[in-house]
DNA sequence: TACATACCGGGTACCGTGTACGCAATAGCG
DNA sequence: CGCTATTGCGTACACGGTACCCGGTATGTA
């Protein structure tokens, strides 16, 4: 009743006692790993043990539960968007999509973290540390930490959410154990039977239309987020330079 | 094996042998009912049944598990997304921010939607009345089927990842049991903590600067929206007003 | 050095979950 | 009137998160 009713603010290591078998460190490591390799619902407490080599309870002296197992990878994986201690391009637009592509690759490489990520609120010092760099970017040219927050969180809305979308077909497609080929033979016939209700013209344009000319999933994250980057540009307060002080 | 993988394909009512007792839609209603209530994770089969006054494994005559339940719940809100047989108008860029601002509308009346729609291809015959209709106000301007959907996807992407964002911290606080005052009592805290490193200077100066100008949620919701539909238009082909043929 | 205290590791147990399987009842077809 | 596909559903199982408890261990105090 204390305190610390908060993962980040409770301490790893407590004063007294014997010293832990591992790390917070550990255990986030050794859940991504898990997912990595077999998706996120193969991560159970008694699994995510086995692999720490440690008994199942004994994982409860690290977290109160599995839901902060889960904040602890999302948070350790929030380190890798930032790459390294690169200076960022003077172009605040270009630094920003800079941080969307590299948050798109690492979402890739996780598939399992933008669903995560998404469901709960960003709290771990980490992913406190990206904010602070996409809001460095934006410093100075005369907006409101409030403002600064509304444009960053629109770019990182538009990034996870396309990402999820990106990933939910190839998610739907491993559960479901068909290939490819199979999947996509199944979905015509499907699309096929809509068509044939006259209700979906477009649809069937579409099936009639482009060859094969089917947009790139790069191209069209590129797309919106480039959309989305000159929106915002254009509806900035104008550049005032390196003024002494534009806000107002 | 024939085919029917589907649960769109397979037929509702199969031709011999007794009339089931409900329908899939009372299914989809029941579900509804009961996350909206107390949320997606007090769905379980037993629950839903019970609900339906029917016995558990009955439910697995209608649909072939607990994920087609959700492909359900998922379609049949997607048919609030459009409001009655309003026309369109006929500015493109008015109907797709109309259809955000519903699409938004709907997700918070249903906070388990959003989640869940995006982790699952959209592949129920509203989710596709959706996509045509988005379609349909992008038509005659010259654009391919293609370039159309990366456009629709682009907006679609923001409007899902701005809400589940939106979403998120609700959640947090519901699942949490606590009162407002208490989490934001807690979150300064923690908050402070993270500033007392001197890693956070931008969180140093949020706290310090905006005494109560917070953006409401409406407001960010639509910056996000404007500057992406802005970016759009910019970067369309020139109008070309209503040529002689706009129809395919 | 001896003891108290706070913490660690983890076994056992409980309840809730999704769902495979099997069987009796039923409705449409021949 | 059977025949058969199909429905409703009880039972059973494997697996999940985690409350509780106990024996061991490192730190602090006397």
């Amino acid at each position: 009743m204390t305190g610390h009713e908060n993962l980040w603010m409770r301490p790893e290591r407590p004063a007294r006692g014997p010293r832990p078998s591992f790390s917070r460190a550990a255990l986030a490591q050794a859940a991504i790993r898990i997912a990595d390799a077999e998706g996120l619902e193969a991560i159970s407490m008694r699994r995510l043990a086995a692999e720490l080599g440690a008994g199942t309870m004994s994982l409860y002296r690290y977290v109160t539960g599995k839901d902060e197992v889960f904040d602890l990878m999302v948070d350790t994986v929030a380190g890798e968007y930032l790459p390294e201690d690169r200076p960022p391009p003077d172009d605040w637009a270009e630094g920003l999509r800079l941080l969307a592509w590299q948050a798109r690759r690492t979402m890739l490489r996780h598939p399992w973290l933008a669903p995560l990520a998404a469901g709960r609120p960003q709290a771990g010092p980490n992913s406190a540390r990206l904010t602070e760099t996409a809001l460095g970017m934006l410093d100075g040219r005369g907006l409101s930490v409030d403002e600064m927050l509304t444009l960053v969180g629109a770019v990182f809305a538009y990034v996870n959410g396309y990402i999820q979308s990106e990933l939910a077909e190839a998610e739907a497609l491993r559960r479901s154990g068909l290939t490819l080929a199979q999947r996509l033979a199944q979905h015509l016939s499907y699309i096929q039977s809509l068509i044939a209700t006259g209700n979906y013209p477009m649809l069937e344009r579409m099936t009639k239309e482009g060859g094969r000319q089917y947009t790139a999933a790069d191209d069209r994250f590129a797309y919106g987020l480039d959309r989305l980057l000159d929106g915002i540009a254009a509806a900035l307060p104008p550049a005032a330079a390196e003024g002494p002080e534009s806000t107002g």
